[in-house]
RNA sequence: CGCGGGAUGGAGCAGCCCGGUAGCUCGUCAGGCUCAUAACCUGAAGGCCGCAGGUUCAAAUCCUGCUCCCGCAACCA
């Protein structure tokens, strides 16, 4: 079983590039692994509780869960659009989950996990949040951004988290496989040292009411975090006695990916959640991985509301296509570092590998066979030393396509088809079918050619159908080729049988131009013309 | 000495660990082709590999020093 979850997002504002950006990478791995014929179980979801709902609620004069269902519905349109193929839905208002987190917290805190202490400290009335002297300004005072900043003296439950840290220091420094990439473990492991302060895991219902209640102390509810880390094993079956509604948990457990940002590593899901994991007693062979994205980033600056830079990926869609983002989105991407987000680029891409490469590809090859073969192909008898150069490419191809795949290198493993389509536009040039189509005792050579070209373009587009759900079908179906029961492990040469017949093409990704494209192109061509009479 | 990442032809990047003709994508220019989505193919121009030293027969690559840029507080994936 492969599960793979994503961080959920968090529903006190509408989804950016940033968002779709991991939920494009995890639907790419769902459909990955389930194209391989693995069994996958995708989750993803929304946190919807805290602090911040609660206030942007109150703005609005509207209750916290409609605040919080509002934005949600924003989240699932977007996956909606972007085909994101999530099988378990993880909102975190949901009574399922209120249930597991409860039955959690009385578990913990009947281990002796939690305890209940006062805290007397500075707290910022208007961020309500407690400071620490790291809040203190080089003079010593907290500057002005916390506002009127009181003392306050307040009860709450916490987490031995202390107690779990030499496991955990343990654990990760002994299973590198839990944090993925490297240099995100080192960090971690940084950061482990640095925990000193148990975990407070508790909001009083005076300052806070939107949350999940402490069944042991009404007068409290459950800290976000603690809260929302938790979606991944209550939607996955975890304690809920056997709820057909929800996935078998021994089935699921432990989730071979949890992707998150880099943002949320440190301390939520390094150390938090594998402490509370620990603490509810899962063995280490039990425990989660964590596959750590980038961010993007803005033309070189970070995307953030202050700089009003934030790229709404409905626009996107608008403009360049759900898939032609998808595509861009795992390309142009190194999973585990910063990418640099630019639409110039994801137009370029877009037009340069889609349109160009594999498209026009896809087009003059069955343009070809429908106009010189009637679009009935055969299968060669015997390959010449092109043929055989251009099986060898796409065997490499599909090969690095399926390691880096399984490495979460997406933008690699597209980069591999590409280069084998690149080989392909190539051999055509050599074949010069157009010209053995003119000779009938070439005839042999041509189907050969032909018939090396489709099966390249079908198994290419079989391929890209983790990524490119869509434009995968519209590929096959102009091959005519049936892609149920297909898996890469069985994707060998010889797809496309003696006597198959394909369809005639029409484009699948048109290109995109800009306006000063087109006049730009317009020019050139007149130019062409031009010399070309002259 | 807080930690870390980076500086490579117009743009974005690879190469650096394991020294030895500087590579890729896009762009530009020229040519070719005509099956194709004004696409495709070939070729060319363009770089003192941030700066200064050092080691070496030989350094983008190793060592030292320096300069500059970007993260590490918040909104936030």
């Amino acid at each position: 079983m492969f599960y793979i979850t994503t961080a959920i997002d968090y529903t006190n504002g509408a989804p950016h590039i940033g968002h779709a950006y991991e939920k494009v990478l995890a639907d790419v791995l769902a459909r990955w692994h389930r194209m391989c014929g693995e069994e996958t179980y995708f989750l993803t979801g929304v946190d919807q509780h805290g602090q911040k709902v609660q206030q942007k609620a109150e703005e609005a004069g509207i209750e916290p869960l409609e605040y919080a269902q509002q934005v949600t519905q924003k989240f699932t349109a977007l996956w909606k659009r972007l085909d994101i193929s999530y099988d378990g839905w993880a909102a975190t208002s949901d009574l399922r989950h209120e249930k597991c987190v409860q039955r959690i917290l009385t578990e913990l805190r009947d281990k002796g996990c939690l305890y209940k202490k006062s805290y007397k400290g500075f707290y910022s009335v208007r961020q309500e949040q407690f400071l620490t002297d790291k809040e203190r300004g080089e003079d010593g005072q907290f500057g002005s951004e916390w506002g009127e900043v009181i003392e306050l003296e307040e009860e709450n439950w916490y987490f031995n988290l202390t107690a779990h840290i030499p496991w955990l220091r343990e654990y990760v420094t002994k299973h590198p496989e839990v944090v993925t990439p490297e240099f995100r473990r080192q960090d971690l492991l940084m950061a482990i040292d640095r925990s000193t302060n148990d975990l407070c895991i508790s909001r009083p219902k005076n300052r806070l009411s939107w949350g999940i209640p402490l069944p042991f102390d009404p007068d409290f509810v459950t800290y976000v975090w603690f809260d929302a880390l938790i979606n991944y094993i209550s939607f996955a079956g975890y304690a809920s006695d056997g709820d057909a509604s929800l996935p078998s948990f021994g089935k699921l457990w432990p989730a071979a990916c949890e992707v998150i940002g880099k943002d949320i590593l440190i301390p939520a899901h390094g150390i938090y959640w594998l402490c509370m994991l620990h603490a509810m007693g899962f063995p280490n062979e039990q425990m989660p991985r964590l596959l750590v994205h980038g961010w993007l980033n803005i033309k070189g600056e970070k995307m953030s509301k202050s700089l009003g830079n934030i790229v709404d990926p409905n626009d996107l869609c608008d403009l360049f296509g759900a898939e032609a983002l998808r595509y861009y989105l795992a390309r142009d991407t190194k999973t585990g570092y910063d990418s640099d987000y630019d639409p110039e680029r994801l137009r370029m891409i877009y037009n340069s590998e889609l349109a160009n490469d594999l498209g026009n590809l896809a087009n003059r090859s069955l343009n070809m066979c429908v106009r010189y073969c009637g679009g009935t192909l055969h299968t060669p008898a015997s390959d010449d030393e092109a043929s055989a150069a251009l099986r060898k490419s796409l065997d490499e191809a599909e090969k690095t396509f399926a390691r880096q795949m399984d490495a979460c290198n997406t933008a690699d493993a597209l980069g591999a088809l590409n280069a084998h389509v690149s080989l392909c536009n190539g051999y055509i040039e050599q074949k010069q079918p157009w010209s053995l189509a003119k000779d009938p005792q070439k005839a042999e050579e041509l189907q050969r050619a032909l018939y090396h070209l489709l099966e390249s373009v079908a198994h290419v587009g079989f391929l890209l159908g983790c990524v490119l759900p869509e434009a995968s079908t519209r590929l096959l179906d102009q091959l005519q080729v049936d892609a149920n029961g297909l898996t890469p492990q069985s994707l060998v040469w010889g797809i496309l049988k003696e006597g198959h017949q394909v369809q005639a093409p029409s484009p699948v990704f048109p290109r995109i131009l800009t306006p000063e494209e087109k006049e730009k192109l317009a020019a050139k061509a007149a130019a062409k013309a031009a010399k070309n009479k002259a």
